[in-house]
DNA sequence: CCGCGATGAAACATCGATTGTTCACCGTGT
DNA sequence: ACACGGTGAACAATCGATGTTTCATCGCGG
C-alpha cells in the first residue's frame, strides 16, 4: 500500500506538506513548484488517501447508512436507488443494511444490533431510516445524541427530519376512483405494524375518502397483513371469509407486495379481476404492468423520496438545519384495467 | 462518544490494560479483579470499540464489499441475501455497491471508480464480485496484489476463486424437457456481455443439448439482449421477425428479467403461452409463480451461491487457501405449465 | 537474606492522515 | 546593521485502539 509518507519521501518533503498540497489546504500555502512535485509523485506512485487514517483524524467516515427491511420489497429497492444516487453525487459510500436479516439472532433486537454496529462503532456519519422496525424510542435516543438521521416514508414523532409523500391524498384518490365507478363495498389490505406511520396515513386517507361519500369502514372490510405475497394471499382469503354476506366489490392493496399473492387467492376463489372484484395497488412499480392481469395503481415517487432523504441527510451531516419534506408531487392514477364498474347486486 | 480512555480512567487503569481485558487478549493476562472493574466500567459507560481506531491498528476493517450490477435484478437480490447472511454469521459488515449507478459519471469507468473507493482507500478487506462489469484485467490486477476476491456466478480466467452453479447442466435440462415434448425449433434469449461467462456456459449447454438430439442452432434462433423487461420484449420481437418462415415453438429465457417483457411481446403478437409457444425461464424465482401465465423454470441455488461466496471470501481473508466451488446441487425443473407439446406444422 | 521467575500493569510505539505550532530564511524598511 | 513581516516547510500532537517492551511487585527456593 502506498502511504502519504511514501509520496512525501519521493517528493522530498514531510507528510504534512504533502497532505496540504494534495488537499489544497486553504489555511496554509505550499510553494507552486513543491506542490507540483508532490502531485507528480502521488500520481506516479498511484497514491490514494487511506480512508481509515483520514476518517480517524477528521471524524468523518464519508459513509452513510441505509436501513431497509428487505430488498425483496421492490419499493425499497427504489428508495435504495435514490439514496445511492444522492450518496454518489456527494462522493459518499453507502452501507445498506437489510434489518430483517438481523432478526434471526437470539441475542438482542435487530435494531439494537444494527444500531450498535453502525452508530456506536462509528461506521457511518448518519443514517437514512427506511425501516419502521426501528422503534420510536431508539430514534429518539439517537436524535437526542444529535446523531444525523433522516426518516423516509415515515414521520416518527416529528423530532427527526423526514421525507414522505402524499400518502393520504393517494388513498383518497383510490377511493375517488372506486366510488366514481360505483363501488360502495370497498375493502383494503393494509400493511401491518412494519408499515409504520405511512400505513397509518394511508388508512386515514381511506377513512376520509369513504366518509366524504357517506360510506362506512367496518373493520371486517379492512385487514392488515405482513408485506409479502403470502401476506396478500392470506389477507384476501380472510377478507372474503369475514364478509361472506356482502363481499367487497373492490379491494385496495396498500402495498404492491400483496399483489402477487392477492391475485393468486382471487383466482383460487374462482373470481375474476376486474369483472367480479376490482383491484388497485399502491405504490406503482413497473412490475405491475406484468401481473396477471396487469394491475392499476396509484403512483408516488419512491425513488425521489430516497434521493431527497439522502440529500437531506448529507446536508444535515454538513451542519445545515434541515426540516421535514413532504414531496409535493400529486399522486396519480395509473390505469391498467384492473378496475371496473361493480356487478349489480343480485 | 465513549472512548477506551474513558473506560480506563473509570477503572483506574491504562487504556492498554483496558483493551486487553475487554478483548480477553490471550498473549497477556489481566488480574481477575481488575478485569471485572474494567468490564463493569465499560458496561456502565456503554462503551463500544470505535471501528476506525481498531481497524487502523489491526489493518482489518471487518467489512466486505459486494459488487452487483443492479438490485432491480432479483437474482442479485438473492445473491445479496446469501452474502449478507455469510457476513452476519462472521460478524462482518457488508458494503453493497450497485455498479450500474456509477455508469453515469463521465470520469472513468464504473469499475475504476468502485475499485478506487473500496480497494485503494482500504474500505474493505475483500470483495465478492457478482458483476461481470469488472473486467478480467482489473480482476487480474487485484489478484496480483493478493487482494482477497471471490467471483460469484462467473469463473474469470481461473486465477481467482469463484462460486458457480451447474449452468451448463441447467441449459441441457431445458433442452431435454423441450425436446421431450416434441419441440425441434427451439430458440433462446441470452444475456448480453454483462452476463459474463455464466451466460457463455449456459449457451454451451444449450448447444450441447441441441446437438445431442441432432438439432441445429442457427444464429437467427438465438439472440442476446440486455437484462431487463424491455430487453426481453425487444428480443422476442426480433426473434419472430428473423424467423418468420419457421418461427420457434419454444423459447428459453436465460434470465428471468426477460420474462415480463417477453410475455408482453408474445401477447402483443397475438400468441398464447403455451399453446402457440412454450416458454421456459431461468433461474427460478418465487416471482415466476405470478406472471401471466405462470412461468416454468429451471432452478439453481442463487442464494446459496451468495452464501458460499461470502464464506469463501471470509476464509480467504482469514488466510486460508480456498479453491473454486461449483455447487453440486443438480438443477431441477419447476413446472408451472408454460410449456406444452408444439402445434403440429400446418 | 538475596536473587530469580512469575505475574500484573504501566509506558511507549504504531497504524495513516490531518492540523496547530514552531522555525528558518528571505527581502525590506529604517 | 538590525528588527520585522511574510512565506514555505518542518515538527509534533492527535484521532482511538492495539501490540511490544519495560518495570514494579510478590512469593519462594537456595
Amino acid at each position: 500500500m502506498v502511504r502519504l509518507k511514501d509520496v512525501a519521501t519521493a517528493a522530498g518533503v514531510t507528510p504534512s506538506t504533502a497532505s496540504r498540497a494534495l488537499r489544497g489546504d486553504p489555511t496554509q500555502r505550499v510553494g507552486v513548484e513543491t506542490r507540483q512535485r508532490i502531485i507528480d509523485a502521488a500520481r506516479d506512485l498511484g497514491y490514494r488517501a487511506n480512508y481509515l487514517g483520514r476518517s480517524l483524524r477528521t471524524q468523518r467516515t464519508g459513509t452513510i447508512g441505509l436501513l431497509v427491511p428487505n430488498l425483496d420489497l421492490f419499493t425499497f429497492v427504489e428508495v435504495t436507488h435514490g439514496v445511492q444516487a444522492a450518496a454518489i453525487e456527494s462522493d459518499h459510500s453507502l452501507l445498506i443494511v437489510e434489518v430483517d436479516q438481523f432478526r434471526r439472532e437470539g441475542a438482542g433486537s435487530p435494531h439494537e444490533l444494527v444500531y450498535q454496529r453502525l452508530v456506536e462503532e462509528g461506521r457511518v456519519d448518519g443514517m437514512v431510516v427506511g425501516s419502521a422496525t426501528l422503534d420510536d424510542d431508539v430514534i429518539g435516543s439517537l436524535a437526542a445524541r444529535a446523531f444525523p438521521l433522516v426518516l423516509v416514508n415515515r414521520r416518527g414523532d416529528g423530532q427527526v427530519p423526514s421525507v414522505t409523500c402524499r400518502d393520504e391524498d393517494a388513498a383518497m384518490l383510490v377511493v375517488e376512483h372506486l366510488v366514481g365507478l360505483g363501488h360502495r363495498r370497498i375493502a383494503s389490505v393494509n400493511v401491518d405494524v412494519r408499515g409504520g406511520d405511512a400505513g397509518t396515513r394511508r388508512r386515514a386517507g381511506l377513512w376520509r375518502g369513504l366518509e366524504r361519500h357517506g360510506l362506512e369502514h367496518p373493520p371486517d372490510y379492512h385487514v392488515s397483513s405482513s408485506m409479502s405475497d403470502e401476506g396478500g394471499r392470506d389477507a384476501i382469503h380472510a377478507l372474503f371469509e369475514r364478509t361472506a354476506a356482502a363481499p367487497p366489490t373492490a379491494i385496495f392493496l396498500a402495498s404492491l407486495t400483496f399483489a402477487l399473492g392477492a391475485l393468486e387467492a382471487i383466482r383460487d376463489r374462482g373470481l375474476r379481476v376486474p369483472e367480479d372484484v376490482s383491484l388497485l395497488g399502491f405504490p406503482d412499480h413497473s412490475f405491475a404492468r406484468h401481473t396477471n392481469p396487469p394491475l392499476s395503481t396509484v403512483a408516488v415517487p419512491m425513488r425521489r423520496m430516497g434521493e431527497e432523504a439522502g440529500r437531506l441527510l448529507l446536508r444535515l451531516i454538513g451542519g445545515a438545519d434541515v426540516t421535514s419534506v413532504q414531496l409535493p408531487d400529486p399522486p396519480h392514477f395509473v390505469d391498467r384495467g384492473s378496475t371496473a364498474r361493480p356487478q349489480p347486486d343480485p
